[in-house]
DNA sequence: TAGGTGAGTGAATCAATATTCATTGTTGGC
DNA sequence: GCCAACAATGAATATTGATTCACTCACCTA
């Protein structure tokens, strides 16, 4: 056992968080007493200080976890795909699926991760920095290659796609709607790489 | 004089309103106490509560201004516009303005409204939901008249449009960045007329 | 089994802060 | 000059909630 009791890998740190997560989603981070969220994890309240700096401290793991994770998978697969159109649809399948795999998360992400507290909005610009980044390099690199116009701005582009798909996650997330994100993911890389025009070139 | 001191035609009342919004951009809703916004208005806390029911009501009142502001500006445009295509870049245009109109505004519309405190929330839903509706029947007007593609659904294409817009925005509001509305207007409905894929006809 | 260790507890502390309201100042009519 | 009527004030109130810390207790070791 490495592990120190009270260390990122113990059960009740990971149990903290989730409860953390699943509070404020539901109430937001103001809205959360500690209290609450020990509440939710079956801890005493000062044990949430046993594991974390302080309240921001838990929201701020929590995040930081979250985009960790997507950077992660998204860098596994990413070599073994063939062209810029497959990994731009990679990339948008990863972030769509967030929703399935944890609601509450993806919740907080869309509510918590804008807000203007500066501790969040400061921590969190840099992952979608590098977010944005990749999608820029695969972009640059179609241009280069000849498969995308160069007419066009690859920080716009980039930022479009983010947006968008960010947007259609919000929009189910609060709706409650559900989708099948592969399927989506296909559709909103279609619109992006030849548009709606009708007539345009398929695929 | 039909309209009553504190009412909300009165000087007194919009230096409230404009104090709140950038007291509120500055520090979020929740690291705005109602003193701060008073100082910066140069009235006494209690004057605010002649004005308003409660801190509550103040940022509703301001979102819900700027909100019937962007849907008044672009229904007195949008009937003398040609077609699909202008209409749906005057509505990214007018969004994209706001930065220039007012970035303290702009800044709490990226950072409040998405928030999950409740009554944000549920209020400015339906503003949302106004925005995606027109976008979604010029697309369907588009689709019908054989100018857009149909095989994709008006619903994502909304989406895709608004997140896009909303995300350059964002982005512009938060690096201080500066763009020219008008012409990343048309950049961003050329890419989802005509997607980014090279050999697509040209406009 | 006595002693030691440290995780866990939760009541107490202390700082914020939304809202109220008794008081003050100002204005216009008489 | 005097008197409503009413806007404005800002100190007082009452509540909430993050963080602390003195204490408990389960478990281990000698």
């Amino acid at each position: 056992m490495t592990v120190p009791a009270t260390g990122p890998g113990s059960e009740k740190y990971q149990r903290i968080l989730d409860a953390a997560v699943e509070v404020i989603a539901e109430n937001g981070y103001f809205n959360s007493p500690v209290s609450a969220i020990a509440a939710r994890a079956g801890v005493a309240d000062g044990t949430i200080y046993l594991y974390f700096k302080s309240k921001d401290d838990v929201l701020r793991t929590a995040i930081d976890t979250t985009f960790d994770r997507f950077h992660r998978q998204v860098g596994e697969q990413f070599e073994t795909l063939q062209g810029p159109r497959e990994q731009l649809e990679y990339i948008a399948q990863v972030h769509l699926e967030s929703h399935a795999v944890n609601r509450s998360m993806a919740i907080l992400m869309q509510t918590e991760v804008r807000q203007s507290a500066k501790f969040i909005a400061e921590f969190s610009h840099h992952h979608l920095v590098k977010y944005i980044s990749v999608v820029r390099e695969v972009i640059r690199r179609g241009q280069k290659e000849g498969i995308f116009r160069q007419d066009v701005s690859d920080g716009v582009v980039a930022h479009c796609m983010f947006g968008a798909i960010d947007e259609l996650l919000s929009s189910a997330v609060f709706t409650g709607r559900v989708y099948d994100a592969k399927a989506t993911a296909a559709q909103v890389i279609d619109v992006l790489l030849n548009g709606i025009k009708a007539g345009s070139a398929k695929s």
